[in-house]
DNA sequence: TTCGTTGTTCGTAGATTTGCGAACAAAAAT
DNA sequence: ATTTTTGTTCGCAAATCTACGAACAACGAA
């Protein structure tokens, strides 16, 4: 039996992924340069840099951003797609 | 020092109110009649009344939803102020 | 080869979340 | 006075989250 929404589920993924400042941080961060480095955003925030690795990949794992390799940095990017759907999604969901 | 806007904190504090199906959920069916019993919620949900207890907290205290009690039971409704900024909050953090 | 840079993974600790049933509280109904 | 209805709170367990420093891996530079 299914009780909740397939769209109902990826919001709630989606709004656990954006569950933490720091989070919330990174991706408007990114919505203004699309891509960045963990070294940049280890900088500015006032959380070891094992920890902030830790949020990169809960955004990673909600497939919000995604990194690619720039030796000896990685470049992390919003993920074009799943980010238009979280937005979409959140969009319907407020009734924006 | 402050390293998160207010605004990053509130829709981190949103987003985690909505980190869970069931409370996407009561969310969603709030929008459409915007008020309703625990027990309504309690006869769909596949959860014990208990845990559909915490999730109404939960909401609760996040303020997006505000409980009246209406012998014997208690009228769940949206709290519109603090849903309206959600919104916007999330209307512009998505750029939508 | 050794060193420096970048960032992940490991190990650990404490807090929070999620879930349940049992117990409880408030008030109307019998 | 007892029962019924509604929903919360308590007590507990398991899982997840947040955070840190230390250790590690990959690779270019000296």
């Amino acid at each position: 039996m299914e009780y909740y929404t397939e769209d109902q589920k990826k919001i709630a993924r989606y709004a656990k992924a954006l569950s933490h400042p720091v989070r919330v941080y990174v991706m408007e961060h990114l919505s203004k340069q699309s891509c960045c480095y963990s070294g940049d955003l280890s900088e500015i925030l006032p959380i070891a840099k094992s920890t902030l690795s830790q949020h990169l990949k809960e955004l990673k794992d909600a497939g919000l951003i995604q990194g690619e390799i720039e030796i000896p940095k990685i470049k992390y990017c919003t993920n074009n797609a799943n980010w238009h759907e979280a937005k979409a999604l959140f969009k319907n969901f407020l009734s924006i």
